[in-house]
RNA sequence: GGCCCUAUCGUCUAGGGGUCUAGGACGGAGCCCUCUCAAGGCUUAAACACGGGUUCGAAUCCCGUUAGGGCCGCCA
């Protein structure tokens, strides 16, 4: 079994483009089958080198990986020959008819007003072609004969077009460069893929590249389209009209984990038919399967406020929290030092890792969650803060004293920290949380905060101290 | 406009004639746990687009309507 992902480079890789990447991927690792990358660059106008290096940049960050790579603009040969071939069986003929300017003319079904074209001796043909008379090449579609195309799709099931709804596609445009159908098509059948997936709006395409397969006289590779992926707004999810949300590095620098997207993206459209969802990239290949695969389209659900789906979120919050911690430190460390934290490094990062770990779910969160722990002295809070529950300034004031003398000598883990700070409450009549709360906000500058004995263990004696000091001062 | 595809909670979905007073997940609400916040546990609101058939029986099959989407380029 082969199958091929194949981008064209005109714009960065988006969700939908990596969708389709990953469900081939997962199809040819289940099934044993091979990976082939194939860049389809064949559109000189649009291609642009700046849209084939994000493209790889995304398809890296998956962290899938490719076992072939091919790239079209290298395979031109192969695709003009091609077109000849198909030229000289007869089933195509040269269209001497002028490019149109007039849009609507183009979209008005040119082709079935120049009969006249396809019906052109092959003598007066090769004259005006000989003549230095530009034309496009194009697929004599049978018509008339009540030709059906029948496509067994692996997803759609058995799908059928009459011949005669089908406009003679072009396969050679007037400058003799290969069209897209022309040249997929030649590349699946030089390339020997057996397995198409691709985005549902192929799937109407699909009768013309049997066409082609046909009159190439190779096989026609099984075909198995995707449901599209939609925006909220109803509309097929786009670079153009949804702008960067749709792009994969969008999701990668908002601190996704790549598998965390993987997983996500598997869900728009597929469902392992048993009722879970978090799946590790073992799972996922183990059950993936085309009787999975939905019919109708996957709307993501993104706001203006929110670019991410909840759901995203909540499965990428799931897979943070399998990390260990030296294996979350170095996924955080990046976000670490782009929140502009001072002398971060993946062993500083390592013990506050755990702490952190059940209340982040991206990992730019790290930004807002483990500030304290690099700051040389904590920003401005409002004092008022300090009070402890049912209490006052002056309530606080007799935490903060009684926590700076018994911290003092105190053990600095957790059970030692616990019996030292319950300890000091009971001395002064406080209960524990009113002890906690004024020491909490002490040393991490405000309320919501990870669990104070493990974050006071992280921030050591010396800065605990210190910052127990200046809270007293501010009262 | 022509051809084609699709239609279950807000979103992703299970379901393929009786087990459906329609299941799960996210998100929402509530409760529990608890040193704050999370995490976790429990509970809860929320859907078969509509109309006709077929059948003893339809979310499930058929037809139509409606809605959404795709294709109809010398784009891919």
């Amino acid at each position: 079994m082969r199958v091929r992902f194949a981008p064209s480079p005109t714009g960065y890789l988006h969700i939908g483009g990596a969708r389709t990447f990953i469900f081939n991927w997962l199809y040819a690792r289940r099934n044993g089958g091979t990976v082939v990358l194939r860049i389809d660059d064949t559109d000189i106008e649009r291609n642009t080198q700046v849209s084939e290096d994000s493209i790889f940049e995304g398809l890296r960050w998956l962290d899938l990986g490719w076992d072939e790579l091919y790239r079209q603009s290298e395979r031109l040969d192969l695709h003009t020959k091609s077109a000849w071939q198909i030229f000289e069986a007869g089933h195509a003929y040269r269209d001497f008819t002028p490019m149109s300017t007039d849009e609507a003319a183009a979209a008005g079904h040119n082709w079935l007003f120049n009969a006249g074209m396809r019906e052109l001796s092959r003598e007066e043909s090769d004259r005006r072609a000989a003549a230095g008379e530009p034309f496009v090449l194009r697929f004599r579609v049978p018509r008339g004969v009540g030709r059906e195309i029948v496509v067994d799709d692996l997803v759609y099931g058995k799908v059928v077009k009459a011949a005669d709804d089908i406009e003679d596609f072009a396969l050679l445009r007037s400058t003799g460069v290969p069209t897209y159908h022309m040249a997929s098509c030649a590349d699946d059948a030089d390339l020997r893929i057996t397995h198409i997936l691709r985005g549902q709006e192929h799937l109407a395409n699909t009768y013309k590249h049997v066409l082609i397969f046909e009159a190439l006289g190779v096989p026609v590779p099984q075909t198995a389209h995707l449901p599209l992926l939609m925006a909220p707004d109803g509309a097929k999810l786009s670079k153009r009209k949804h702008g960067p949300v749709v792009s994969v590095t969008t999701y990668r620098d908002a601190g996704f984990l790549p598998h965390g997207f993987v997983n996500f993206v598997c869900l728009l459209g597929w469902n392992p038919k048993n009722d879970r969802e978090k799946l590790s990239r073992q799972e996922l290949v183990d059950l993936f399967s085309l009787d999975g695969i939905n019919r109708a389209n996957a709307t993501i659900n993104f706001t203006d406020e929110d670019p991410f789906d909840p759901k995203a979120v909540w499965l990428n919050a799931e897979h943070l929290r399998d990390l260990s911690a030296p294996e979350l430190a170095r996924e955080l460390l990046p976000f670490a030092d782009k929140a502009g934290f001072a002398g971060v490094s993946e062993e500083r990062l390592t013990p506050i890792a755990p702490l952190i770990r059940e209340r982040i779910r991206l990992l730019s969160e790290v930004a807002t969650t483990a500030d304290f722990f690099f700051a040389a002295e904590l920003p401005p809070y409002d004092v008022n803060e300090l009070i402890p529950q049912k209490g006052d300034l002056a309530m606080a004031k007799v935490a903060l004293e009684k926590a700076k003398e018994v911290l003092a000598g105190a053990e600095f883990t957790h059970d030692g920290l616990d019996a030292a700070l319950r300890g000091g409450a009971e001395q002064v009549k406080l209960k524990a949380g009113q002890m906690f709360q004024p020491v909490r906000v002490a040393v991490c500058g405000r309320k919501v905060a990870p669990p104070l004995f493990e974050t006071l263990a992280v921030l050591g004696r010396d800065v605990s101290l210190h910052r127990i000091q200046k809270a007293i001062e501010l009262i």
